[in-house]
Parts: structure tokens; sequence; C-alpha cells
DNA sequence: AGAGCGGATGCGATCGGTCCCAATCATTCT
DNA sequence: AGAATGATTGGGACCGATCGCATCCGCTCT
């Protein structure tokens, strides 16, 4: 038995056009009568055949593959991506290649433009905290390569997407504010990542609008990681009078601050309320279960994926940059002042 | 100027060599002379060559791509994996084509024959629960797809990569016996998953060495999810006499049997020692930080990924099953008895 | 010196598509 | 009716490598 593959010829044979018909059909190219049309989509049928993506590649120039860019020590974060990047990716017969890095590697420029120079992948998508790399983003442009950023600022030249961080850090804080909170801790994030100021003027934007005083010693600088947000609230707590709630820049930092009250021997929430930042699985499974602030990651990833493949096809109008919001998500963690 | 890369071609004429040969040196072939290969070496660099991938896989009819297949719901794992993966791919210019999917799928045949097909991917390696399905494993023999799999059994004809985790299992259990418990709760894993079975059977070996009767109420089915971790936790420690420990599968388990614990009022590990398994990240974040198993996952990963890239290369020889060790973490969550 | 031999090298076909451009053909307009 | 128009379709060059096979060359052996 004969095991290869049919090509575009067997069907172009069958269906007694030439290959060129073929090629315009799987390309949902227009001006091919209709009739002309089903013959070439039955022999396809027929024959099993499935246009071999090597030779599309090398013919097209193109990849087909897209590659995901970031440096993100946040598995949930980064398989939620994952997963709305392919969703995306797969609608659309593309690959998604990820390519995990360091942001402050000297060999990450040369990586991306060889992955664009050997037709690796067509273009990127790039992620927090990488996306905010000026000369990265430079090279892109200069390279004429197809970059769609996830990012809380702008870069001119090309298209972003970026969640209302500021707003659900104002809506959190009315959230502990409406719980008679007054003295509200606030731990920033790591201070080269764009979404921490946007977090802190949330934080501060509340507050003037309910008319609470902005207090410095009650804000505390971490880096988005367990251990500051730890330290930072056995800062936190040490002052009096105390702050009954602490709003911490992200879960990780938040889980720093459970610990401390705990160690304090401070029951949460009726002593002191906690609330993070972007709904990890740590948050779902914390004692008490975390009040953090959802984003639509995957939902994010996908529009961004969706938003590069567009500008891959040329139709630069449908690309636009957008905003996603993001939302509290009340646990047990917060509560009515006690 | 001329924006076009350069090809084999350019690369053959300054070399004053036949594009055969450049070819040669590009594939590392033997038989060609170290002078002939030095002078194509130079023309290369000073051309800043390099082989477009999409014709080298087209005439070679190789992806340079290998994809990875896995449902797993635990991110953690997952960007563990990836990375281990991916370093190996790395090394040998490969590209890692993530491809998560569902187990119960019915269309994942389909999809990862045509992947194979379409020469999206050269092989595959898989990871549990994926690498236990039959019918799959079936497949990829019939249709003579390179895969490695990761998994606790074998499957004759292609190589595996597995865990101790019995081992790891066993030494937990004596962990908890040599701290002076007697009446350990054990929760099993899912009931789908072969790494269950083994878990489960450490823990019994243990017992039996240590002359500590295996009790089948302290035993629980569990799903490997929070809630199932906490309903048994609520069964176990209804029990009279109570446990004074218990092992649970995995850590999303233990994480509900710490929050049972929380809420009867135990004070872990005082009144109540809990251990998990898989050293996720909820682990270290847990309170009080949870002793649990950790596995050597990117290891694993890198060790498929080196195996499935020698199968593909052809040889067999340095093909060899592995087996790799998992190690007891130690960490607050567990005490002696009270 | 001629045969034998293995290493080094090149020719040309091939992989399976895409895409520019020309050819064909049915309609519609004047 | 003849020409102009636009939709359909096909011819054939081309993308940039790999690979089988033939060729060439320098040595050793007899």
């Amino acid at each position: 038995m004969d095991k290869t593959r049919p090509t575009i010829d067997d069907v172009a044979r069958l269906a007694g056009v030439s290959i060129k018909t073929v090629s315009r059909v799987f390309n949902k190219e227009p001006n091919v009568r209709p009739a002309t049309r089903d013959r070439v989509i039955d022999a396809a049928k027929s024959l099993d055949y499935q246009p071999n993506l090597s030779a599309r590649r090398l013919a097209a120039n193109r990849a087909f593959v897209i590659g995901m860019l970031y440096d993100n020590p946040n598995s949930d974060y980064v398989t939620e991506v994952q997963y709305g990047a392919l969703r995306a990716c797969r609608e659309q017969g593309y690959g998604l290649l990820i390519h995990p890095c360091q942001a402050d590697s000297p060999s990450l420029i040369d990586e991306v433009v060889d992955m664009h120079q050997q037709s690796t992948v067509d273009g990127f998508v790039v992620l927090q905290p990488v996306s905010d790399l000026q000369t990265l983003n430079q090279t892109f442009l200069d390279n004429r390569i197809c970059t769609v950023r996830v990012s809380q600022r702008p870069c001119i030249g090309m298209p972003w997407i970026s969640v209302g961080d500021r707003e659900a850090a104002e809506d959190m804080t009315e959230h502990l504010l409406s719980l008679g909170h007054h003295r509200i801790g606030f731990i920033v994030g790591h201070p080269d990542h764009g979404t921490s100021h946007d977090r802190l003027t949330g934080y501060s934007n509340a507050l003037q609008r309910h008319g609470v005083d902005f207090e410095n010693a009650l804000v505390e600088q971490g880096f988005f990681d367990y251990e500051s947000g730890y330290r930072s609230a056995v800062k936190l707590l040490s002052l009096r009078p105390r702050p009954t709630a602490i709003f911490a820049s992200n879960d990780r930092m938040a889980m720093g601050v459970l610990t401390a009250a705990h160690e304090t021997g401070l029951d949460v929430p009726r002593e002191l309320s906690v609330a993070g930042f972007d709904d990890t699985s740590i948050a779902r499974f914390a004692w008490p279960p975390l009040t953090t602030v959802r984003q639509p990651i995957a939902q994010v990833a996908e529009v961004a994926t969706e938003t590069l493949l567009a500008l891959l096809r040329g139709g630069t109008e449908n690309v636009a940059d957008q905003r996603l919001e993001a939302n509290v998500v009340r646990r047990a963690s917060t509560g009515p002042v006690g």
C-alpha cells in the first residue's frame, strides 16, 4: 500500500482543475466559482488531503506560528495566558511557540530577531514586564516584526492590550473603605513593573475620593514576592494605631501578610482584613480564602493573539488597542472593622 | 539596500564550493575536509547566514519541533515541565509546541495524528495522565510517531521516564512514623492516575515495614482537588480515635485538609500533622508551610525531551527508560505527636 | 605503472506549495 | 454587433534547502 500523503497535485487532478485553483480554495481566496470550489473540496475530502505546512511556509514565507515572550514567575498567570493564546491560535490554524526568558538577558534581542529571521515565528505577543523593555520594543519596530504588547503603557507603533489595574485597585480600596476601614496599609509591587504604579494610584485615588488622607507610613515598598510581603506586613502591623486592613499589590505578598498576621496572633478578618491582587490559585486555597482582584488573563491573551493575527493578515483596520476590566473577588479574608 | 537574507547559494559562491558542501557543514555531516569546512564557516559568518528553517523542513521532511501533550490542571507542574523541555530543545535548536488537551476528548487522537502528518511536530513528549491512555499510545505505535512517555507504567515499544513516587510516599510515611504517628490518615489521588496507586502502595509498604496495621478506615478516596481533600479530611477527623497525621496524595488535597483542620480548631502540627505531595507553590505559602514531596519535574521533562530527540535522530542506542528520585521536603506542617 | 579504494565534492532532481501574470470566457455597455 | 469589463482559471517560475548518485582525486598496493 502507498503510504505517501496526497499532494495538491492529486487533488487538482481529481477535481479536474489546476493546482492554483486548489490553492485558492484552501486559502479562502475570492473569485472561485462555487461549483469549482465544491468540486475541489470534495476531491480533497475523498483523498483526505491536508496541505503540507512546510511547503506552505517555504512558499509563502510565513511560519504560521507566533511566539509568546514572557518572564513571569507566576505559573498560574503563565498557563492561563497560554490557554487564551492557544484558543485564538487554534481557530486560525496557527501554532504557538512559547519563549520564556529573562527580561535582563543580554541575548534576548538577538534570540528574538533570530526567531523572526529564521521564520520560526511570524510575530510576537509580549507580556509584562518584557513588554516594557524599551530597547526590545525599538528592535521590534526597527525590524518590522509584528508585535502586540500586553502592558499598562503604550508604545507608539504597535498595538497594546491593557487591563484596568488602576480601576480595580480603586474598587478594592473602596471595598475596604465600605467595610469601615480607614487605616488601610498598602504594599507596592516591584518598582520595575508598570502595574505597580497603577495599583498604587488606584489605592490613593480611592482614598482621596472618600476624603481619607493618604499616609506615607501606611505604604510599604514590596517586590511581588512572599518575603517582601511578610516583611512589609511586619512593619505595618507594628504601627500604632495598627492598620485594620492591608492591601497587597499581589497575592504572593498577601500570603506573606497572612503569615505575619497568623504569627502575630491576629485573627483574619476580625482583627485584620487582607486583600491581594491577581487571584492566583494560592488565593483560593489560602486560610482564610483571600479577597483579591481577578484579571481576565486568558481573555487578554486571546485578544492580544487575535490582534496579532489580524496584524499579520495585513488588515491594519481591525487592529485596535484594547482595555479589559478586572474585578474584585470577595472572599473571607476581608470583613467589617471589628 | 538589499534586505534579503543570504541563502545557501550565496555562502557556496563565497566559499567557492557547492551548496551541497555547505549543507554538509551545517548538518555536521562527516567527510568534509577541515579546510573546506572552515572556509564555509567563515563565509557563512561574514554573510551572517542562517539556514532557512522552512526550506530545511520541506526538503528534509522534518519539523525540528516537538510537541508536548498534557492535561494537567496544576500550573506549577506545567510551567516547570515546559521549562525543562525547553532547556533540552534549545540546546539542539528544536522548538517546543505545547498542546494542552483534555484526556477524554474524542478528537485528541485525530489532532495528534494530524499534527504529525502535517509535519507540525516530529514527535511527542506525553505527560501523565495522557500518557496512560491506551488507545492513544497504540495510535503512536501504529503510526510510528516517535514518542516518549512520562508515566509510572511502561508501554512496550516506546521509552518512558518515571519518578520514584512509591519510594517517596514510603519516605514520607516513614517520616511521619518517625515522628511518633501511628494512626496516619491517607487520601488517595484520582483513580484514573497511575501515580495514585503508587503513592498508596508506598504508604502501605512503609506501614507494613514498621509493623503498623493498615486500616481501611484511615484511607479515603480523593480526586486530586481541593474539595475532595477537604471532604476526606472531615471524614478522617471524625474518626475516634482521631488520626494524628494525614498524608494527602497531593498538595491541593492537603490544602483541603488544612482548611478542615483550621475549621475544626485543630492546631497544625501540634494536634494534627499534614503532609502533601508535589511541592507546588501553594505548599510554600500555606499556613503552616506544608511538608510535601518534591519531584524533579523539570529534570524529568528535560530527560524525556533529550530521549525523544535522540530517538528522532535515529540513535536507538541512547534511548533508555529512566527513573528519577523524588524527595521529602520537611516544613512546618508536620511535627511530633503532641 | 595500473588497479583498487575510500574520502571529498558537485549535479540536478525534488519537496509541495504560493503567487505574478497571462489567457479565457461570459456579460454588459454603447 | 463589437468592445470593454471583470470574474475565473491556468502556466510556470520560485521559495531554499536536502539527498541520491555520480564524479573526481590522491594514495596505497602489487
